[in-house]
DNA sequence: AAAATAGTGTCTCTAAGACAGTATCGT
DNA sequence: ACGATACTGTCTTAGAGACACTATTTT
């Protein structure tokens, strides 16, 4: 071929994991088992293993397994961030996912994940702060257009838990008759049998729903 | 490290450029130099240079300008294509970007460059009509909320051409009323001293315009 | 005046926001 | 009855679509 087979730079994958702790949206991090970081809590990842991965979300999927012990988890592709600089070893190209895991999924066990409001993370290691940034700002953005912010529920949840949701999200309060008419208005939810009663204190009992399809995008904002 | 040093996968940046011709959307296509695919029209294309480039950006920057003579061109990160399938030669990562041209910019002189339109542009090699199909939805869905469709125009243009441009983009006819409403509503131009007369017929002098900001999102549907 | 495109006004309808009101439970 | 949350109804307003109308030029 004329043109010659060039050096290769570092592949790796990097999940930015987001979950619902204490009503605030938390990265998950780990601390780095290698150099460079070593035990720097950082965005979980790992290197692309060409023998092994069929293809990037094959990696996502052994490493969110692997690593933090994780499957069956909602995740899409955020960017890539590739640069000369973003790693001292090399020319190191990042391709970035973003993962959404249901309020609770991550609590009780022994895992070596710790969760970080995702507002204030602290100062993490190579570019993991903007790809984080980057992260949010599509959680936000595609989030008042789709059910994404569901992913962050149980299967099973009231309505009152998805305007919840979508608050914490969008950042902003949302008025509850409006947001009922509009989730119904867009038929993204069903019906489920059986009744909620919340535990905490004396109350009407709740009706309870699933997503209809596992992700809806619309055209109308929440 | 705990973690070894693992085999590394191509890196290629992949572009597909967008521009208007003959009054429909087009991709530039240019013919392989190498193998595999030598001689096939494909997306403008190339490996990572790891000693010259600093980052993808700068990739894209230096093969539009070598393989396809163009500079200053609208470019943005489309989404990466990874797997061990997509490329024969080995496991391959692209990094796509999207980038638009104004009309007629690529018209005249000797390019090697191949205008198809977008929708027919015919079988292309690897994965390229999956690329090129994201690029479209990631341009007909941002298109609606920003400015993006603008950069298929020169500079300077009218509000007609501007409406035809997200028009042809949408693929749907627009309310000229509602159209400059809303464009007008969202400040997004700012006039331009002097007048445009058609040159074909006989009618009233244009407004001139000009994007106040290079790229503009909103909220709002165009 | 006619042709042609530029640009405006107005009516209707849908959806959003605000907010008050009703419903159904446990205690 | 009271407290608490679940859920509904209605008023007002912003924006979208449809479409007719006016404006300014060359021929």
């Amino acid at each position: 071929m004329a043109e010659a087979e060039f050096a290769r730079p570092i592949v790796t994958v990097d999940i930015v994991l987001l979950t619902l702790h204490e009503g605030r949206l938390c990265t998950a991090l780990l601390p780095r088992s290698a150099e460079p970081f070593a035990g720097v809590p950082a965005l979980i990842g790992g290197y692309l293993h060409i023998d092994e991965d069929a293809d990037a979300e094959a990696a996502v999927r052994r490493i969110l397994s692997v690593k933090a012990g994780l499957g069956g988890i909602f995740f899409e592709q955020l960017a890539t961030f590739a640069s000369a600089r973003r790693d001292p070893r090399d020319w190191s190209v990042s391709i970035a996912y973003f993962a959404l895991v249901p309020q609770g999924a991550l609590e009780g066990g022994t895992s070596p994940l710790e969760l970080r409001p995702a507002e204030a993370a602290g100062k993490l290691p190579f570019d993991h702060n903007e790809i984080l940034k980057a992260a949010l700002e599509r959680l936000r953005g595609k989030g008042a257009y789709s059910t994404i912010p569901a992913r962050l529920l149980p299967e099973i949840f009231t309505m009152s838990e998805l305007q919840a949701i979508y608050e914490t999200v969008m950042g902003e309060r949302l008025d509850q008759s409006a947001f009922r008419r509009k989730i119904n208005d867009l038929e993204l939810l069903e019906v489920v049998e059986g009744e909620k009663r919340q535990t905490e204190r004396a109350r009407r009992p709740t009706t309870l729903y699933r997503l209809k399809t596992p992700v809806a995008v619309f055209d109308r904002r929440i």
